[in-house]
DNA sequence: GAGTGGTCTAGACCACTCG
DNA sequence: GAGTGGTCTAGACCACTCG
């Protein structure tokens, strides 16, 4: 399609940058031509068989240096239509000091975020979900597991467990876990956050529309009442091309 | 070396979990025997040409899936020698609300942690750190940057920069970075820390001894005086598979 | 020197997209 | 149906490790 004449991947002979391996030798070409802006966000590369001719390296090769730029995010691959320049992530703050739902979060800053249920239901709970929780035999647990979303694209997904006691009907949860929990009078004053950072799974990867292996944020959050008591234990995982959190310490003790 | 008669890599048939690719079904295996313990931490696998004759697929296929598995920290690579079950990690924790350094923090918890330099030095700064430490023009920065081990084990890389009036010979610091800032009246009071989730590059994935793509945090961190001025800004990068950071969080207003 | 992982090729077929 | 990426093969040679 975009086969204006004289383009950096039009018919003049490719030099590659010297040195390594050759996959490495054209991944580096293709950065390049990107951060240069040869190549702008959303244009297409050339095919991968043509690029291939053209640099006169096997399909395969070229597989290898595209697949890691896509790793590091810097072109997107569709299966059926071509390889593109991928287009520019504006990233999405939170605070790790105070407390807030994703919801109020984004609204506060005037994103429009929807969420796709994956799953809200009362199951048999785990060991690891009754040690946390402080569950008693014969208890159940409430899951309740979101996609997150901004416009159409995936940021997160989360996966909330509370006593079944204190969310008897996961089915009525709305749009905020939390704004529920204010109205039972078990909304949270205070968490311990983790984080870490993993390569996105094949299944977490799909439900974010990113590729398998992609670096991500797994979060971590136990939630107490004023009580001391564990209300929530909420295991996330955040795209890590679209999410900072950011954190304000003080000097230690 | 281990080929006792009878274990999962003798001479059964293999039969792969079916479904999807070829190379994920046999990933799939690989991580079954792992999780299951029928390989332990430190085994080494049969050798690629080997894994290829016994599951009868073609190498290509095995290193497919032997690459998502090492992406995933689930096996390493050491060229020439082998591919290994990857030994279990004890995961670090920092804290995110309590500002400390990575020296007196390791002491805390009895780990003996060393330091290989990567650069001590005056530089011209860049338009980013002139912004960020407020700089005046011509004023020096001073960047200091470290590998920080724990044992042999590389754990991050911490690339600081300071005013070189804050820090006018950068040679002079020792092993901690906060004690020297101490001794001089410019230990920082307050910072803030921004983390998010990367994909290694090929040279911060050769510092800290992992593959290429592995994820990672990226912390960057500002660092103030009591006075409210910038003394530190600095970038550094932890391998995923062994640092949480920890956050506690109260309820928002 | 034998064995291991790392790179690379040429070629095939499949699954998906798009007009 | 033409074109794209996704998977897979058989085979080659290189670079590194280890005894």
């Amino acid at each position: 399609m975009a086969d204006a004449p004289g383009t950096l991947f039009g018919s003049e002979a490719v030099i590659l940058p010297q040195g390594g391996p050759l996959y490495l030798q054209l991944k580096r070409w293709i950065e390049n031509a990107v951060a240069r802006g040869v190549i702008q966000p959303g244009d297409a590369l050339p095919s991968e068989r043509d690029l291939a001719t053209k640099v006169d390296v096997s399909r395969v090769t070229v597989r290898k240096a595209v697949q890691h730029l896509v790793r590091d995010g810097i072109l997107v691959q569709r299966h059926g239509s071509g390889t593109f320049v991928a287009p520019h992530q504006s990233r999405v703050e939170q605070s790790l000091s105070q407390l807030t739902s994703f919801t109020e979060d984004m609204a506060r800053r005037g994103m429009a975020v929807r969420s796709i249920w994956l799953d809200r239901g009362i199951y048999a709970p785990s060991p690891e979900e009754t040690m946390i929780l402080g569950l008693s035999p014969g208890e159940g647990v409430a899951r309740v597991a979101r996609l997150r979303l901004s416009g159409d694209m995936p940021l997160a997904i989360e996966r909330a467990a509370l006593s079944s006691l204190t969310l008897p009907d996961p089915a009525s949860v709305g749009a905020s876990l939390y704004a529920h929990l204010e109205k039972t009078g078990n909304r949270p004053v205070r968490a311990i956050q983790r984080i870490r950072a993993a390569n996105l799974g094949e299944d977490d990867a799909r439900l974010l529309e990113i590729s398998a292996g992609a670096a991500a944020l797994h979060v971590e959050r136990i939630a107490y009442l004023p009580s001391g008591k564990v209300v929530e234990f909420t295991r996330s995982v955040y795209r890590g091309d679209t999410y900072d959190f950011v954190a304000e310490m003080r000097v230690g003790k």
